[in-house]
DNA sequence: AATACGGGGCG
DNA sequence: CGCCCAGTATT
Protein backbone atom coordinates (compact mmCIF):
# COMPACT_ATOMS: atom_id res chain seq x y z
CA UNK A 1 0.00 0.00 0.00
CA UNK A 2 1.58 3.14 -0.81
CA UNK A 3 -0.29 6.48 0.82
CA UNK A 4 1.23 8.49 -1.46
CA UNK A 5 -1.32 8.46 -4.36
CA UNK A 6 -3.62 11.34 -3.78
CA UNK A 7 -6.42 9.69 -5.97
CA UNK A 8 -7.84 12.12 -3.29
CA UNK A 9 -11.37 10.76 -3.13
CA UNK A 10 -10.70 7.71 -1.58
CA UNK A 11 -8.27 6.53 1.08
CA UNK A 12 -7.12 3.58 2.80
CA UNK A 13 -10.46 2.38 4.75
CA UNK A 14 -10.56 -0.54 7.64
CA UNK A 15 -12.51 -3.59 7.45
CA UNK A 16 -16.15 -2.40 8.18
CA UNK A 17 -15.73 -5.00 11.62
CA UNK A 18 -12.66 -3.18 12.16
CA UNK A 19 -14.18 0.09 12.24
CA UNK A 20 -17.55 -0.70 14.35
CA UNK A 21 -14.68 -1.61 16.79
CA UNK A 22 -13.23 1.92 17.27
CA UNK A 23 -16.59 3.27 17.03
CA UNK A 24 -17.43 1.32 20.39
CA UNK A 25 -13.48 2.01 22.02
CA UNK A 26 -13.63 5.51 21.36
CA UNK A 27 -17.62 6.57 22.30
CA UNK A 28 -17.66 4.40 25.18
CA UNK A 29 -13.94 6.17 25.99
CA UNK A 30 -15.71 9.19 25.43
CA UNK A 31 -18.72 8.60 27.48
CA UNK A 32 -16.64 8.39 30.64
CA UNK A 33 -13.84 10.45 29.97
CA UNK A 34 -14.79 13.43 28.22
CA UNK A 35 -14.13 16.86 29.48
CA UNK A 36 -16.96 19.03 31.02
CA UNK A 37 -16.65 22.05 28.23
CA UNK A 38 -19.46 24.46 28.71
CA UNK A 39 -20.60 24.72 25.23
CA UNK A 40 -21.07 21.03 25.51
CA UNK A 41 -24.06 21.61 28.15
CA UNK A 42 -26.50 23.84 25.65
CA UNK A 43 -27.51 23.48 22.35
CA UNK A 44 -28.14 27.26 21.55
CA UNK A 45 -27.10 27.56 17.76
CA UNK A 46 -25.28 31.51 19.28
CA UNK A 47 -23.32 30.07 22.04
CA UNK A 48 -21.98 27.45 19.77
CA UNK A 49 -20.90 30.14 16.98
CA UNK A 50 -19.77 31.80 19.90
CA UNK A 51 -17.50 29.18 20.99
CA UNK A 52 -16.65 27.76 18.02
CA UNK A 53 -15.06 31.10 16.55
CA UNK A 54 -13.85 32.03 20.06
CA UNK A 55 -11.61 28.09 19.88
CA UNK A 56 -10.24 28.82 15.87
CA UNK A 57 -6.36 28.63 17.10
CA UNK A 58 -6.92 28.76 20.65
CA UNK A 59 -6.81 26.49 23.72
CA UNK A 60 -9.88 25.46 25.28
CA UNK A 61 -8.88 26.69 28.87
CA UNK A 62 -8.47 30.24 27.56
CA UNK A 63 -11.45 29.96 25.76
CA UNK A 64 -13.89 29.13 28.62
CA UNK A 65 -13.36 32.31 30.92
CA UNK A 66 -13.87 34.83 27.82
CA UNK A 67 -16.90 32.40 26.49
CA UNK A 68 -18.71 33.08 30.00
CA UNK A 69 -17.54 36.82 29.77
CA UNK A 70 -19.02 37.36 26.30
CA UNK A 71 -21.86 35.61 26.64
CA UNK A 72 -23.03 37.81 30.08
CA UNK A 73 -22.48 40.61 27.71
CA UNK A 74 -24.11 39.82 24.32
CA UNK A 75 -26.54 36.50 25.44
CA UNK A 76 -28.08 36.66 22.39
CA UNK A 77 -27.43 37.26 18.47
CA UNK A 78 -29.69 40.45 18.10
CA UNK A 79 -27.72 41.62 21.19
CA UNK A 80 -24.25 41.19 19.54
CA UNK A 81 -25.85 42.83 16.30
CA UNK A 82 -26.98 45.75 18.37
CA UNK A 83 -23.59 46.38 20.32
CA UNK A 84 -21.46 48.71 19.27
CA UNK A 85 -18.61 47.30 18.02
CA UNK A 86 -16.03 49.15 20.14
CA UNK A 87 -17.21 46.87 22.51
CA UNK A 88 -17.21 43.99 21.16
CA UNK A 89 -13.48 43.74 20.30
CA UNK A 90 -13.05 45.06 23.72
CA UNK A 91 -14.58 42.09 25.00
CA UNK A 92 -12.38 40.11 23.24
CA UNK A 93 -8.87 41.11 24.23
CA UNK A 94 -6.26 39.91 24.65
CA UNK A 95 -7.89 36.15 22.94
CA UNK A 96 -6.11 37.39 19.73
CA UNK A 97 -6.73 37.25 16.50
CA UNK A 98 -9.03 40.13 16.85
CA UNK A 99 -10.65 40.27 13.33
CA UNK A 100 -12.27 37.18 14.80
CA UNK A 101 -14.76 39.93 16.96
CA UNK A 102 -15.10 42.08 14.10
CA UNK A 103 -16.20 39.44 11.80
CA UNK A 104 -17.98 37.42 14.24
CA UNK A 105 -19.96 40.98 15.40
CA UNK A 106 -20.59 41.25 11.22
CA UNK A 107 -22.43 37.33 11.01
CA UNK A 108 -24.86 38.33 13.72
CA UNK A 109 -25.54 41.04 12.40
CA UNK A 110 -26.17 39.24 8.55
CA UNK A 111 -27.54 36.44 10.44
CA UNK A 112 -30.17 39.16 12.11
CA UNK A 113 -30.80 41.04 8.32
CA UNK A 114 -30.89 38.11 5.88
CA UNK A 115 -31.70 35.29 7.82
CA UNK A 116 -34.44 36.43 10.70
CA UNK A 117 -32.15 36.15 13.93
CA UNK A 118 -31.64 32.23 12.71
CA UNK A 119 -28.33 31.38 12.34
CA UNK A 120 -28.34 28.84 9.45
CA UNK A 121 -27.92 24.67 9.88
CA UNK A 122 -26.09 23.44 6.68
CA UNK A 123 -22.85 23.40 6.02
CA UNK A 124 -22.84 25.32 2.66
CA UNK A 125 -25.12 27.91 4.04
CA UNK A 126 -22.24 28.52 7.20
CA UNK A 127 -20.01 28.30 4.57
CA UNK A 128 -21.33 31.26 3.13
CA UNK A 129 -20.46 33.58 5.96
CA UNK A 130 -17.07 35.32 6.05
CA UNK A 131 -15.10 33.98 9.02
CA UNK A 132 -16.84 30.60 8.74
CA UNK A 133 -14.54 28.06 7.10
CA UNK A 134 -15.35 24.26 6.42
CA UNK A 135 -14.47 23.25 10.12
CA UNK A 136 -16.27 26.02 11.90
CA UNK A 137 -19.35 24.76 8.91
CA UNK A 138 -19.38 21.63 10.39
CA UNK A 139 -19.39 22.16 13.86
CA UNK A 140 -21.99 24.68 14.38
CA UNK A 141 -24.39 22.21 11.74
CA UNK A 142 -23.16 19.27 13.98
CA UNK A 143 -23.12 20.54 17.76
CA UNK A 144 -26.17 22.79 17.13
CA UNK A 145 -28.21 21.23 14.79
CA UNK A 146 -26.78 17.40 15.15
CA UNK A 147 -26.12 17.33 11.73
CA UNK A 148 -24.34 13.93 10.58
CA UNK A 149 -21.31 15.84 9.57
CA UNK A 150 -17.69 15.17 9.05
CA UNK A 151 -15.12 18.29 10.44
CA UNK A 152 -11.37 18.57 10.77
CA UNK A 153 -9.81 20.42 13.10
CA UNK A 154 -6.05 20.14 13.57
CA UNK A 155 -7.16 17.31 16.61
CA UNK A 156 -9.02 15.11 14.27
CA UNK A 157 -6.47 15.70 11.51
CA UNK A 158 -4.04 14.17 13.82
CA UNK A 159 -5.87 11.71 15.22
CA UNK A 160 -7.82 10.37 12.16
CA UNK A 161 -4.00 10.09 10.50
CA UNK A 162 -2.33 8.47 13.62
CA UNK A 163 -5.60 6.05 13.52
CA UNK A 164 -6.16 5.15 9.77
CA UNK A 165 -2.96 5.93 7.96
CA UNK A 166 -0.11 6.05 10.39
CA UNK A 167 2.27 8.57 11.47
CA UNK A 168 2.10 11.89 10.05
CA UNK A 169 6.15 12.20 9.45
CA UNK A 170 7.92 11.80 7.63
CA UNK A 171 5.97 12.65 4.82
CA UNK A 172 4.16 12.15 2.52
CA UNK A 173 0.78 12.38 4.36
CA UNK A 174 -2.78 12.84 4.09
CA UNK A 175 -4.22 16.42 2.30
CA UNK A 176 -6.83 18.84 3.78
CA UNK A 177 -9.17 17.41 0.93
CA UNK A 178 -7.86 13.72 1.91
CA UNK A 179 -8.72 13.77 5.40
CA UNK A 180 -11.98 15.12 5.05
CA UNK A 181 -12.57 12.49 3.00
CA UNK A 182 -11.46 10.12 5.33
CA UNK A 183 -13.59 11.89 7.98
CA UNK A 184 -16.59 11.39 6.20
CA UNK A 185 -16.38 7.46 5.38
CA UNK A 186 -15.58 6.66 9.25
CA UNK A 187 -18.29 8.74 10.33
CA UNK A 188 -20.70 6.03 12.66
CA UNK A 189 -24.21 6.68 11.59
CA UNK A 190 -26.35 9.06 14.18
CA UNK A 191 -23.51 9.90 16.14
CA UNK A 192 -21.31 12.26 14.73
CA UNK A 193 -22.11 14.85 17.56
CA UNK A 194 -20.40 12.40 20.27
CA UNK A 195 -17.90 10.97 17.32
CA UNK A 196 -16.43 14.28 16.54
CA UNK A 197 -16.05 15.47 20.55
CA UNK A 198 -14.54 12.45 21.05
CA UNK A 199 -12.03 12.60 18.31
CA UNK A 200 -11.23 16.04 19.92
CA UNK A 201 -11.15 15.20 23.54
CA UNK A 202 -8.67 12.38 22.49
CA UNK A 203 -6.67 14.46 20.51
CA UNK A 204 -6.54 17.09 23.52
CA UNK A 205 -5.94 14.75 26.18
CA UNK A 206 -3.98 11.18 24.99
CA UNK A 207 -2.98 11.67 21.27
CA UNK A 208 -1.35 14.81 21.67
CA UNK A 209 0.95 16.13 18.95
CA UNK A 210 4.92 15.93 20.61
CA UNK A 211 4.14 13.93 23.33
CA UNK A 212 0.49 10.91 23.22
CA UNK A 213 0.01 8.54 25.77
CA UNK A 214 -0.63 5.18 23.68
CA UNK A 215 -0.09 3.45 26.69
CA UNK A 216 -3.56 5.12 27.80
CA UNK A 217 -5.66 5.40 24.79
CA UNK A 218 -8.57 3.35 23.94
CA UNK A 219 -7.95 2.67 20.46
CA UNK A 220 -4.39 1.52 20.51
CA UNK A 221 -5.51 -1.77 19.40
CA UNK A 222 -6.77 -0.74 16.37
CA UNK A 223 -4.01 2.41 15.73
CA UNK A 224 -1.80 2.03 12.67
CA UNK A 225 0.59 4.35 14.51
CA UNK A 226 1.29 2.70 16.99
CA UNK A 227 1.55 -0.50 14.71
CA UNK A 228 4.67 1.30 13.80
CA UNK A 229 5.85 2.60 17.01
CA UNK A 230 5.76 -1.40 17.89
CA UNK A 231 7.12 -2.22 15.20
CA UNK A 232 10.20 -0.19 15.49
CA UNK A 233 10.44 0.11 19.41
CA UNK A 234 10.04 3.95 19.08
CA UNK A 235 8.35 4.30 22.76
CA UNK A 236 8.25 6.45 24.78
CA UNK A 237 7.30 8.60 21.03
CA UNK A 238 7.79 12.29 22.58
CA UNK A 239 11.71 12.30 20.97
CA UNK A 240 11.29 10.76 17.88
CA UNK A 241 7.87 12.62 16.58
CA UNK A 242 9.47 16.01 17.54
CA UNK A 243 12.21 15.29 15.58
CA UNK A 244 10.27 13.59 12.77
CA UNK A 245 8.19 17.21 12.66
CA UNK A 246 11.56 19.20 13.00
CA UNK A 247 12.89 17.76 9.88
CA UNK A 248 9.90 18.26 8.09
CA UNK A 249 10.11 21.59 9.27
CA UNK A 250 13.30 22.37 7.89
CA UNK A 251 13.28 20.76 4.97
CA UNK A 252 10.07 23.45 3.98
CA UNK A 253 12.15 26.50 5.67
CA UNK A 254 10.39 27.66 8.31
CA UNK A 255 11.80 30.74 10.15
CA UNK A 256 9.87 32.44 12.80
CA UNK A 257 11.23 36.40 14.14
CA UNK A 258 11.18 37.30 17.69
CA UNK A 259 7.11 37.84 18.44
CA UNK A 260 7.77 41.13 19.97
CA UNK A 261 8.96 42.46 16.78
CA UNK A 262 6.69 41.45 14.87
CA UNK A 263 4.14 43.75 13.45
CA UNK A 264 1.45 41.12 14.69
CA UNK A 265 2.52 42.23 18.10
CA UNK A 266 2.14 46.21 17.80
CA UNK A 267 -1.32 46.07 16.04
CA UNK A 268 -2.31 43.89 19.28
CA UNK A 269 -0.62 46.70 21.46
CA UNK A 270 -2.14 49.15 19.73
CA UNK A 271 -5.93 47.60 20.37
CA UNK A 272 -5.26 46.56 23.62
CA UNK A 273 -4.45 50.64 24.56
CA UNK A 274 -7.44 51.85 22.20
CA UNK A 275 -10.15 49.80 24.51
CA UNK A 276 -8.85 51.98 27.61
CA UNK A 277 -9.50 55.09 26.46
CA UNK A 278 -12.66 57.05 27.04
CA UNK A 279 -15.44 56.28 24.36
CA UNK A 280 -14.69 57.99 21.40
CA UNK A 281 -11.61 59.74 22.13
CA UNK A 282 -9.13 59.51 19.63
CA UNK A 283 -5.19 59.53 19.58
CA UNK A 284 -2.75 61.39 17.15
CA UNK A 285 -0.02 58.94 15.72
CA UNK A 286 2.33 61.10 17.53
CA UNK A 287 0.79 60.13 20.70
CA UNK A 288 -0.24 56.83 19.93
CA UNK A 289 3.64 55.43 18.37
CA UNK A 290 5.48 56.10 22.15
CA UNK A 291 2.47 54.52 24.17
CA UNK A 292 3.33 51.06 21.94
CA UNK A 293 6.79 51.06 21.52
CA UNK A 294 9.67 52.06 23.90
CA UNK A 295 12.06 53.36 21.37
CA UNK A 296 9.53 54.85 19.06
CA UNK A 297 10.66 57.67 17.04
CA UNK A 298 9.23 60.24 14.27
CA UNK A 299 11.24 58.02 11.72
CA UNK A 300 8.80 55.08 12.48
CA UNK A 301 5.77 57.38 11.69
CA UNK A 302 5.67 55.92 8.31
CA UNK A 303 5.45 52.62 9.62
CA UNK A 304 2.72 53.51 12.26
CA UNK A 305 0.50 54.75 9.39
CA UNK A 306 1.13 51.73 7.61
CA UNK A 307 -0.17 49.65 10.71
CA UNK A 308 -2.67 51.76 11.60
CA UNK A 309 -4.38 51.88 7.92
CA UNK A 310 -3.77 48.25 7.60
CA UNK A 311 -6.01 47.98 11.33
CA UNK A 312 -8.57 49.93 9.68
CA UNK A 313 -8.80 47.97 6.80
CA UNK A 314 -9.60 45.15 8.90
CA UNK A 315 -12.29 47.07 10.49
CA UNK A 316 -10.48 46.97 13.99
CA UNK A 317 -10.21 50.88 14.69
CA UNK A 318 -11.51 53.87 13.18
CA UNK A 319 -8.95 56.23 11.29
CA UNK A 320 -9.66 59.82 10.45
CA UNK A 321 -6.20 61.07 8.85
CA UNK A 322 -6.97 64.93 10.46
CA UNK A 323 -8.40 63.64 14.15
CA UNK A 324 -6.97 60.30 14.89
CA UNK A 325 -7.35 56.68 15.63
CA UNK A 326 -9.75 54.52 18.02
CA UNK A 327 -11.86 51.77 18.45
CA UNK A 328 -14.32 51.51 15.93
C1' DA B 1 1.25 26.67 -1.65
C1' DA B 2 2.50 30.51 1.28
C1' DT B 3 1.49 34.18 4.35
C1' DA B 4 -1.00 37.33 7.62
C1' DC B 5 -3.29 37.25 11.67
C1' DG B 6 -2.47 37.22 18.87
C1' DG B 7 -1.22 35.93 22.77
C1' DG B 8 -0.96 33.05 26.91
C1' DG B 9 1.02 28.97 28.89
C1' DC B 10 4.10 25.28 29.31
C1' DG B 11 8.48 22.36 29.02
C1' DC C 1 12.76 30.97 24.67
C1' DG C 2 10.55 27.62 21.31
C1' DC C 3 6.39 25.33 20.51
C1' DC C 4 1.42 24.77 20.50
C1' DC C 5 -3.30 25.86 19.86
C1' DA C 6 -11.57 23.34 18.11
C1' DG C 7 -8.70 28.12 11.45
C1' DT C 8 -9.80 31.55 7.83
C1' DA C 9 -8.99 34.74 4.11
C1' DT C 10 -6.06 36.36 0.80
C1' DT C 11 -2.54 36.28 -2.67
Amino acid sequence: MHRSSPSSSTVAQPTPEQLARVHHLLLEWYAHEQRPLPWRATSDPYAILVSEIMLQQTQVERVIPKYHEFLSRFPTVADLAAAPTAAVISTWVPLGYNQRAVRLQAIARQVVSDYQGRIPDSVEELLKLKGIGRYTAGAIACFAYHRQVATVDTNIRRVLHRLFIGLEHPEPRLSDAETLTLAEQVLPPGRAYEWNQALMDLGAMICTSASPQCERCPVGEACAAYRELSAQSLFPSGTVLRTLRKVAEKKSGYQAQPFTQSDRYFRGRIVALLRTLPPEQRLSLAELGPRIKSSYTEADLPWLQRLVSRLAHDGLVDYQEEEGVRLP
